[in-house]
DNA sequence: GGCACAGCATTTTAGACAGCATGTC
DNA sequence: CTAAAATGCTGTGCC
C-alpha cells in the first residue's frame, strides 16, 4: 500500500514521503484495511519494530484534521520523551505529562497530542482534568503489560476508565506478540491486526561449542579468549564491523563483561577519549570511574545505578557507533530504543525473590531480541543465547526461540492492588453505589476474561472493608462516599496502606524528628526499599540503640516483621546521610548502591513527603510545617541549618554550605555582609543574583550567628563498623 | 613463620510509576 | 523454601 493512497492529512504525507516513507509495511497496511482510519477500536500485536508508532501516528493525525484529540500512554518516562521527540514538530502540538515532565495542566489540554504514562494518566483522571472529556482517540502502547502484576491494574483501570468517561472514543492498543489476543481483542470491542513480519531479517540462534546454532545453518565464531565465550561472541560481531548488546542478570555482571570486553576490544578512538572523560570528570564513585575506563576502549555498561549523565553518555556513544559494546541488566531491554546488529541473551535465568534462578518470561527473551539489527543500515539482526552443552541448545530452542507467545491476564483481582483503585473510583465518582460499583468493575477485562465476576465481587468487598475501616470511604445502605481524607488520598496518588500507617502513626503523639519521619516514610508501601546484607546488621541494631528516642517505629515483635523492618531503617539511613550532606561517593560506597539508586529513592520520598506534609495538614496540624521543612532539605540534601540560605533562587546545597561554613547563615546575615563580601565566597555574577532577591533592609540589626564548629559535611549521625 | 592455593562455606541477586514548582556546580 | 556465581574463609602443604 502507498502512502499515496491513504485517506490521511496531506502535510503528514508530505513528511513521510520527505524521510523517504513511501510504502507501509505490509501490519500498518492490514491495520488501515481493518478500519483504522474509520474509527474502528484496534489492537495491533506484531513484533518489536515493525512499525507500531506510525500507525498510531496516522490515526492521530486523522482526528486531529477532525478536531479531535489524541492521548498516548507509554509505561515510561523514557519512552514518554522519546514518543514526544517522534511525533513533535510534524504540524501538530504535541504535550508531554509524566511525574517530572510537565507542561502545566491548563496549557497541557491546549495540545492535540498528548503523551502521558499510565499512572500519570490515572492520576489526572482523580484530579478531573477536564481536557480529558475532549480525547476522541486512546492509544495505548504496550498494552500486553497489563499482564505485569505491579503495574498492570493501573494501566487496566485507566483504560477501563477513559472508555467509560469517551464512551464514543476510539481505543487502538499497540501490543508485542502475545499467545491470547483475541480474548485482549474482545475486551476491547476491536479488530484484531496479528503478524510476524519485520522489517529486518531477525535471525535467531544459540552458541555452543564455538559456533552459533541457527534454525537453518551454522555460523562458526572465532575463539579469542579461551574462558569467555560472551565475549568471543561479541568480538566476531565488532570485527565484522558490527554493535553488540549484551544482556547479563546483575549489575555485577554487567561490569564485569565491560571490562573484559574493554581490554578485548582495544579501541584507542580519540573520539572515544572525549566520552571517558566527560564521564571522568563527573566521577565521584568507583563505578563511574570504572565506566570511564571501560568506555575509553569502547565498551560500556548499562544498569538503573548509573547516574543521568552517565546513561546519556553511554547511549550517545552508542548510537554514534563509537561504543562498541554495551553490556546491560534489563534497563535497556523495556527502555530506549538503542538497536545493535547482535544482541546476545547471556543469562536466561534470573533471581526472584522467594523462586530462586527462574527463566526470564518468553514475552522478555523477545524484548531482548526485538533490539537485533537497526532499520536500514544494518542487514539483518542476530539474536544468540548461550547454550552449555548441546542438550541445552535444544531446551532453549525449544523455550525461547520456537516458544508461543505468553497469555496476558488481568491482575486486578488481588485485593491490595484494588484498595488504590477501589478508592478513587468512589472518590472520582465512577461509582456513587455499590451496584455502580459492581458494573464498573463488570467492565475490567479480568471480568471479560473470566466470564464471571464472582471472585472479583469477593475481592472488592474486602477492599471496600479496609477502605472503610481506614475512614477513607463510608458506605450508607447502598450508597458509597469518600471522606475528605478518602479524597485526599486518591488525589495524593499514594497507596490507601501508606496513608494509613502514615496518619497513624502521626496521631501517636511522638515529639517530631526528622528520622522518624524518615522511617515512616521508609516503612510506607510505596517506597522502594534498599536490601539488608548479612554485613549490615551490626549497623542496623547500632542505630535503634542509639536513635530509640527518635524513631517512630519500633521493631516488631514476631520474627517475619524483621525483614522489612530493617529494609526500611536502612532505607532511612541512606536518605537521613543524604539530608545530613554526605558526599554522594560516601554513600554510594557505604550503601553499595550507584549515584542513580540515590537519585530515584531521593525522587520516591520527596513525592511521599509532599503526601505527607498534606496528610499531616489534617491529622497532625502542628507537624504540618515540621514536615515541609524536612521535604525542603531532603530535596536539596541540606541539613535543616542551610533551610533559610536555599530559600533563595541561585542557592543550592553547595553554596548555601559555603555561605554557612563562612559564618552567614540567613539571607539576613548576607545582607549584612554586603556584596563585596559575597561576591568574594561565591563570585560576582552568583552574588550580584542573590543581591537582587533581598528585600529591603530591616531596621533591626542583627548580629550574624557564626556557627562555633565548622562543618565538613560528614555524618556524625552513624557510623559503620 | 609465611605464603599459595584448594576446597568448602557464605553471601548476594533487575527495574522504576507517582506530587510540585522551577533553576544546582 | 528456591539456585547460580562470586566472594570469603579455613586448612593444608610447602618453602
Amino acid at each position: 500500500m502507498q502512502i499515496s493512497d491513504i485517506a490521511i492529512p496531506d502535510p503528514l504525507k508530505k513528511i513521510y514521503t520527505n524521510s523517504g516513507i513511501t510504502e507501509l509495511y505490509p501490519p500498518q497496511a492490514t491495520c488501515i484495511e481493518k478500519g483504522m482510519l474509520d474509527g474502528k477500536n484496534l489492537l495491533v500485536s506484531i513484533p518489536t519494530a515493525s512499525g507500531k508508532t506510525l500507525v498510531a501516528e496516522m490515526a492521530m493525525h486523522c482526528h486531529i484534521a477532525c478536531g479531535g484529540k489524541c492521548l498516548y500512554i507509554v509505561p515510561l518516562k523514557a519512552l514518554a520523551s522519546e514518543k514526544y521527540e517522534e511525533f513533535n514538530n510534524k504540524g501538530v502540538k504535541v504535550g508531554i505529562s509524566t511525574g517530572d515532565l510537565d507542561r502545566r495542566d491548563d496549557t497541557l489540554g491546549k495540545n492535540d497530542i498528548i503523551v502521558a504514562t499510565s499512572e500519570k494518566v490515572d492520576s489526572l483522571l482523580r484530579n478531573s482534568t477536564r481536557w480529558i472529556a475532549d480525547i476522541t482517540l486512546l492509544v495505548v502502547d504496550e498494552v500486553h503489560l497489563i499482564d505485569s502484576p505491579d503495574r498492570g491494574p493501573t494501566l487496566e483501570m485507566v483504560i477501563a476508565k477513559m472508555r467509560y468517561r469517551n464512551p464514543s472514543m476510539q481505543v487502538i492498543g499497540l501490543s508485542a506478540t502475545i499467545g491470547n489476543p483475541k480474548t485482549l481483542a474482545g475486551w476491547l470491542d476491536a479488530e484484531l491486526v496479528t503478524s510476524l513480519w519485520r522489517p529486518v531479517d531477525l535471525r535467531q540462534g544459540v552458541f555452543c561449542d564455538n559456533r552459533i546454532i541457527f534454525n537453518e545453518g551454522e555460523r562458526p565464531v572465532k575463539q579469542v579468549s579461551k574462558n569467555y565465550d560472551d565475549l568471543n561472541l561479541c568480538l566476531d560481531t565488532i570485527a565484522e564491523g558490527g554493535q553488540c548488546l549484551v544482556f547479563v542478570s546483575s549489575r555485577r555482571n554487567a561490569e564485569a563483561f565491560a571490562k573484559r570486553g574493554a581490554a578485548a576490544i582495544k579501541n584507542d578512538d580519540p573520539a572515544l577519549a572525549e566520552y571517558a572523560e566527560r564521564l571522568m570528570s563527573g566521577a565521584e564513585t568507583e563505578m563511574g570511574k570504572t565506566l570511564a575506563a571501560c568506555v575509553a576502549k569502547g565498551a560500556a555498561f548499562h544498569h538503573a545505578g548509573l547516574s543521568r549523565n552517565e546513561r546519556s553518555v553511554v547511549e550517545e556513544g552508542f548510537r554514534k557507533g563509537l561504543i562498541k559494546c554495551i553490556s546491560s541488566t534489563p534497563t535497556l531491554a523495556a527502555g530506549l530504543n538503542l538497536p545493535a546488529r547482535r544482541v546476545i541473551i547471556r543469562d536466561y535465568l534470573r533471581f526472584t525473590a522467594g523462586e530462586g534462578m527462574q527463566p526470564i518470561p518468553v514475552s522478555e527473551y523477545h524484548q531482548m531480541a526485538g533490539r537485533a539489527g537497526r532499520p536500514r543500515l544494518d542487514p539483518y539482526g542476530e539474536a544468540v543465547l548461550i547454550a552449555k552443552d548441546e542438550n541445552q541448545v535444544r531446551e532453549l530452542f525449544d523455550c525461547y526461540i520456537k516458544a508461543p507467545a505468553e497469555e496476558v491476564h488481568s491482575h486486578i483481582a488481588e485485593e491490595t492492588a484494588l484498595y488504590t483503585h477501589i478508592l478513587s473510583l468512589v472518590a472520582s465518582g465512577f461509582a456513587r453505589t455499590k451496584a455502580e460499583l459492581t458494573s464498573f468493575m463488570n467492565r475490567t477485562f479480568y471480568v471479560h476474561e473470566h466470564k464471571q465476576g464472582r471472585l472479583m465481587n469477593r475481592v472488592v468487598e474486602g477492599a471496600l472493608t479496609f477502605l472503610v475501616s481506614a475512614e477513607m470511604v463510608v458506605e450508607v445502605g447502598e450508597h458509597l462516599g469518600s471522606t475528605e481524607f478518602g479524597s485526599l488520598v486518591s488525589r495524593l496518588y499514594i497507596d490507601p496502606r501508606s496513608a494509613d500507617l502514615v496518619i497513624r502513626t502521626l496521631r501517636d503523639g511522638h515529639e517530631y524528628s526528622d528520622l522518624g519521619l524518615i522511617q515512616l516514610i521508609c516503612s510506607t508501601p510505596d517506597m522502594p526499599k534498599l536490601y539488608v546484607r548479612n554485613s549490615d546488621l551490626a549497623a542496623l541494631s547500632r542505630m535503634l540503640d542509639d536513635h530509640v528516642e527518635d524513631l517512630w517505629l519500633p521493631l516488631p515483635e514476631n520474627e517475619d516483621g524483621g525483614e522489612s523492618y530493617y529494609r526500611a531503617l536502612k532505607t532511612a539511613m541512606l536518605l537521613s546521610d543524604w539530608t545530613d550532606e554526605m558526599p554522594d561517593a560516601k554513600i554510594c560506597e557505604r550503601y553499595s548502591v550507584g549515584p542513580g539508586d540515590i537519585y530515584g529513592m531521593v525522587e520516591s520520598i520527596n513525592w511521599l513527603l509532599h503526601a505527607s506534609s498534606e496528610l499531616g495538614r489534617m491529622f497532625a496540624p502542628t507537624m504540618h510545617q515540621q514536615i515541609r521543612d524536612c521535604e525542603i532539605c531532603m530535596k536539596n540534601g541540606i541539613r535543616r541549618e542551610l533551610l533559610p540560605l536555599v530559600r533563595l533562587r541561585g542557592v543550592g546545597r553547595v553554596r548555601a554550605r559555603r555561605l554557612f561554613n563562612n559564618g552567614i547563615t540567613s539571607p539576613d546575615a548576607i545582607r549584612d555582609h554586603g556584596i563585596e563580601q559575597i561576591a568574594k565566597i561565591l563570585g560576582a555574577g552568583i552574588a550580584e543574583q542573590i543581591f537582587s532577591q533581598l528585600k529591603p533592609k530591616k531596621n533591626v540589626v542583627e548580629a550574624p550567628e557564626i556557627p562555633d564548629t565548622i562543618h565538613t559535611g560528614q555524618s556524625k549521625l552513624f557510623h559503620f563498623g
